[in-house]
DNA sequence: GAAAGTCACGAAAACGTTTTCGTGTTAAGA
DNA sequence: TCTTAACACGAAAACGTTTTCGTGACTTTC
């Protein structure tokens, strides 16, 4: 087990010092071709790689991101990551990942745990706890300590950085427009609560697009799930939930549903009390996962382009990393990612 | 913007020598306690956080992991990270993520790029490209530099290090097994090429069920996929295969798929050739992955449980790093993590 | 043959820590 | 009063780089 070899062995070895070593290294014209030459054949025998941490420390830089998420296992999150890992390798960087799992405390904790050196910039996606408490402090003194965030998807006007978000009003509208133009007279919305704001945004995106037809909004046809409860170990709830809000509207023809797993489970629904999809009713998820494409009838959704973002959200950051005058302009960028309309199956 | 506050700008503000606020931060009995308060005041007051890289220089470990996975996009793999995650925050580490997009260069550029320094160790599972090669001097060239690696799920027994394998074998076998049980006469293999080592396990354990209860297996109910193309992106050839899997093959009423995707579309050519499942056919994958649960007729499965892989890489590799005597003891542990069957709604 | 310039290299500082080993001051013991 | 011990702190090295500056040996020039 030989050690990795360092500048200064390598000196010692061939008896010069330190710095020639180094300026050899870095074919330095102070260095005259014959031991540059000689150096650097040895280098090469014995593979030599300059020590990361020791250049960072030196620079000052790290030349690795951070990603601060609510959940890994989750398809739209998984992609982004795929995004920034994507270009941020292109130009150079690591990627290195922080799980909050939808917990203030730990967001906060593994925020200060990389802050430290670690890493040069931060690409987040604010847990739901923290977007309840509305508490962003530590989110404002990573900023002042001159480390910049891009946060993406679950923003917040608060907090003023660099932000990538799905445009998920006119992404909503447009599906809600869609089931509109196919005929739907009934169209029934499932969301979350309002706290999370791409929630609200979609249940705005809905309302406006009955609006523009001149349909009314019931009161009775919107259903908010408290997702404060983990979803996943509540599915018969849900559709407990789902299941009244088909039978206390018998003429139901249309769902739109703000994430895959509640339009799944509307279509699950549905096939039980005996409605054909999408015959009798319709139904349109947002959010482009792997459940939409192989589910039965195929789901038609809104796509927000999870991998784009997370490219966008990486080139913001490392170009605001790159930036000479990341002095005194502090002008914040919001991109904004257009949703597209995937039709399959579950649509006529 | 201002900078973190460093141990220097303490001592010179306080008055006193670096190594006094050095000492009187880590409580030192040295330090006398009028000077250990009013240094630790100081120290909070402005926040002070010791820096991650020049403790990672001085100390010669970075009490971070490096996890190599051909993609990220996937609940397998996303599932393992999670369960690496948990561990290695609970212990004190960071996880550090590169994608080798199950390919052979990346994976090697990757691990070169984080074997600077950056970590201490690895966890990860190989490329399929890396598989069928059979080079395996990167992860060879790593270990005799001192750094551990641990691998999982796609393994080789060529590479002498720690892993963690699901018992594909005896997976395969009790879902096979349970089909006959079930009543099946004639069971399809839907599998991949040999080259990647779980799919040749997984058949053999199809084959090791079939002979144990005496029923002779058949060349043309195995369908062997070529996986070096993106299924994603092949999607209708290969149900035409399955399809014509089925038609070659009437009396099949039995599948065990390797794979998630390859047994939701078996259900899927199954109902549109009229058979029912799980009346007329039944059907088993595997990996417990988000499609099985949500799909209908859900899939009987087996579970790999991934995110307690991931769970024992990560303290695998903590363990050896943290172990003193990793000089001479060369001793490699293989976890076998045990597999169930999770019955839904696909089989009777 | 002396002044000036070029060449090739080395010494040392710096990045931010921790830790070992002094060292000066004071108090206690003889 | 002198020695010794305890106390409280500082200097410096080390981790592995890069870079600035200095310097000795040679070569050129008049």
């Amino acid at each position: 087990m030989k050690r990795k070899i360092t500048l200064k062995q390598i000196a010692r070895e061939l008896d010069v010092s330190i710095s020639t070593v180094s300026k050899a290294l870095r074919n330095s014209a102070e260095i005259s071709e014959d031991t540059k030459q000689k150096i650097q054949a040895f280098a090469k025998l014995y593979n030599y790689r300059p020590n990361n941490i020791a250049l960072s420390l030196k620079n000052r830089r790290t030349n690795t991101i951070g990603i601060i998420i609510p959940e890994i296992v989750h398809h739209f999150f998984s992609k982004v990551i795929s995004g920034v890992e994507l270009v941020a390798n292109k130009r150079g960087y690591n990627v290195i990942i922080g799980l909050s799992n939808e917990s203030f405390s730990k967001e906060v904790i593994n925020m200060e745990m990389l802050a430290n050196g670690s890493i040069d910039g931060f690409i987040l996606s604010m847990s739901k706890e923290t977007l309840k408490l509305q508490d962003y402090h530590h989110f404002n003194e990573t900023m002042t300590q001159g480390m910049p965030i891009v946060m993406f998807d679950r923003v917040v006007s608060d907090v003023k950085c660099d932000k990538v978000i799905v445009d998920d009003f006119n992404g909503a509208k447009k599906a809600v427009g869609k089931l509109i133009e196919n005929g739907c007279k009934s169209i029934a919305l499932i969301t979350t609560k309002d706290y999370v704001s791409v929630g609200k945004l979609r249940t705005q995106g809905y309302l406006e697009a009955l609006e523009e037809h001149q349909m009314p909004p019931k009161a009775e046809l919107i259903l908010k799930i408290d997702e404060s409860l983990d979803y996943e170990a509540h599915l018969e709830g849900l559709e407990k939930e789902i299941e009244q809000l088909f039978q206390s509207n018998p003429k139901l023809d249309g769902v739109f549903a703000v994430n895959e797993i509640y339009a799944l489970l509307a279509m699950k629904v549905a096939r039980k009390l005996g409605l054909d999809v999408p015959n009798d009713v319709q139904v349109i998820g947002f959010t482009d996962g792997v459940l939409s494409k192989h589910a039965t009838p195929s789901l038609t959704t809104v796509s927000q382009h999870a991998q784009h973002m997370g490219e966008k959200a990486a080139e913001l950051l490392i170009d605001k990393l790159e930036s000479e005058f990341n002095s005194a302009d502090e002008v914040f960028q919001t991109v904004v990612i257009t949703t597209d309309l995937v039709e399959r199956e579950s649509t006529k």
